[in-house]
DNA sequence: CATGAATGAGCGTTCATTCAT
DNA sequence: AATGAATGAACGCTCATTCAT
């Protein structure tokens, strides 16, 4: 019994548990939620169904168990990314959004499955998705209002302009996700941060946008997916 | 040659195809497209299967109709409402954002279905949604432009602006479609014009914001649905 | 009324039902019984579903006309050519082969009915099948009898003899319907008929057999199908 | 790597797939094709419709396997009973048939699936029925050659004779399958030699015939079904 | 822990047939 | 006579889930 519950059979089974979730990530962008059988997964990542079954209730357990693993990595990444907002605001803008593209676009699948797959699968996932987008917005509006305060920043609903904001993020993403170009997607930062810091009446230094770019390409990405 | 190619029967099979499709709109809506079976559409319509199969392929045959007649819908709801950027630019700013609004709110199902259930399907469906999603930008970016040489509005890309100002409309949508809130969408008119007014650089005054929504708010709808 | 019963009608309304059975027999011969819908059938004869149920009682209906029809034809073509038999018995005998398989090369269609589309598929037609083949034994085992009486044939079971004679032709037939070389059906005929004039003990002479063979190539076929 | 790939399992496997083929066999012999359900044949394996689908792509997977499991065992009787053409030639002869009637009589469902139900399906049967029929004749001519060489038989072309040949067998078998009387198939192996036999041009012994006969009847049959 | 054979409700779809016009 | 829209029983098949080993 000690032996069963120890700390590595534990961990040989958190591992398994996250390989199946790797493997499902990959399937689940490829053919769909309802375009993915239970069967495509196992045989994918050579486990068999009964296995699948003893680490996951379900096909939607499982689905959800990602989707709120992928969720926290994303909201992460946002975090991570926005918290540049804290500096030099302008150059500070740039690099926030292209940080969070080159998140992004280091991780293709994750964006497909919580962008697209999760969409439209019945409400359980729509309110999921919901409070995830609240959460970003949340996040967002967190910093805008400290902004406002500060008289960096005018828009007469912070709240509003924060999803506003995530709306404009959320738009370019989709748009390069279903355009099979290999055009980069931190080629959208520059344009996409003057409209914002516009958005948001912020004054701003177009070489200072350039300059967070510059960094934000260049820098050891300070999270990890 | 008989009665059966009358213009008359015509007609009523015209009607009846409609019939379903209008009937498959609100089923869709409510239980997503794989919660929804024919056998539920044709109980609701109250036509037989044999019916359903005589009037579409296919149950993604039927979907992909309703989807093209509501896009077009859509589309011409939008090309409306931005019209009214060729008058007084701030005034018919707002008033195209509320106008399009009015829209979405008095046909909620035809949006939920374009924005949540239509997402996700399979790659057809991801390729029409991209493609509409174009013609959108396409528009918004024909009027930005015009804009942008008569020197009222100030954007390095125009193009991305334009898609950064339809993922702001899209995204108020969102939340308010998963939100079962009664706020309505024409309240976040307001703040959303000023945030994209702002972001596209064009000079705007406050009353002519709020005289725009007042206009949209009270005008008849100048489209049919 | 009297106008309706006219002669002229029937004979329009016969000339509509032979159309439908003759565009049938293109469509089974080509799709199969169950791989033939009657909107097949109707859509090729170019008339409508009613008017066809107002011909035929149903599918099978037109199936079991068709078959009979076909099969008058064919043991029409048998006996005519059974019928030189009658003559100098070694260049009538493989006159008769030869020219009974003319008969099936101008009439492929018919003969894949018979042979291939018409059997499986239900008892009903088994027993049809079963009936048109003791006709056909039945005719040869009366020219046989005929024969022996005279002394020319020599066989212990004229009716066994008569039923293998059938199944030499049946199986060469069928060789030929699913070969689908260019080969033609009566090139088989010279070794067929000495083949079936040895089996039932006949003197024969080389030379009339290939007269037999020669005469029902050049002649005019003796029965219109 | 468990129980589930052991060799019991294994063997439980081809047992239960087995089951279902020998099921099939009988209830597709007594509906044939298109009138058997999938939900008959589990019905009457007592197996559910996921089993079916677990050992057999589909229907017509099911009816394929069962074609060539059937056309190998035919082909064997077939062989095993020509083999016979190399003992005494006239005992030897009738011995053969009469083997290979005493095969189809104690497998009557067998031979009805073979020569009945899988006539007329499609293409790829019919195919495969002529792929069948060519086998058996290129095995009776692979004798005749023989025969021929030793100057035993005599007939100009050995490969329509073959072919002829197993039409007689064919025919009266059909028509032994068809008839619903109670004689017995190998009553007709006596005049069917004599007629094979002169077809061929061998001499033979009316004796040697009834003894080869004789002993067909009275072996233990030289193979299993 | 792991396996995969077994289950069966439920789906999308077909098509012979009917009947109001 | 002729039309073709309408019907619905019935089919083949899928796949998430269970459970004996």
């Amino acid at each position: 019994m000690a032996y069963k519950t120890s700390k590595e059979t534990q961990e040989r089974k958190d591992q398994k548990k996250e390989h199946i979730i790797r493997t499902a990530v990959n399937v689940f962008c490829q053919n769909g939620y309802h375009g993915t059988t239970v069967k495509n997964i196992v045989d994918v990542a050579e486990v068999s169904v009964g296995t699948f079954y003893f680490y996951f209730k379900s096909k939607e357990d499982l689905f959800e168990t990602m989707y709120d693993e992928l969720s926290t990595v994303l909201y992460g990444a946002l975090c991570v990314s926005l918290n540049n907002l804290t500096i030099e605001i302008d150059k500070g803008f740039s690099k926030a959004i292209a940080f969070f593209f080159r998140a992004i676009e280091s991780h293709e699948s994750m964006a497909r499955i919580m962008l697209i797959e999760a969409v439209g699968l019945n409400s359980k996932f729509e309110a999921k998705r919901a409070e995830v987008t609240r959460k970003y917005v949340d996040y967002a509006a967190f910093h805008f209002d400290k902004l406002k305060s500060d008289g960096i920043l005018s828009t007469p609903d912070v709240r509003i302009a924060a999803t506003a904001f995530i709306g404009t993020l959320y738009t370019i993403v989709m748009e390069w996700l279903q355009s099979n170009s290999n055009e980069k997607l931190t080629n959208y930062v520059y344009a996409l941060s003057i409209f914002n810091l516009q958005a948001l009446g912020i004054d701003f230094n177009d070489e200072k946008i350039k300059e967070g770019i510059e960094e934000a390409l260049n820098d050891e990405m300070p999270f990890q997916i």
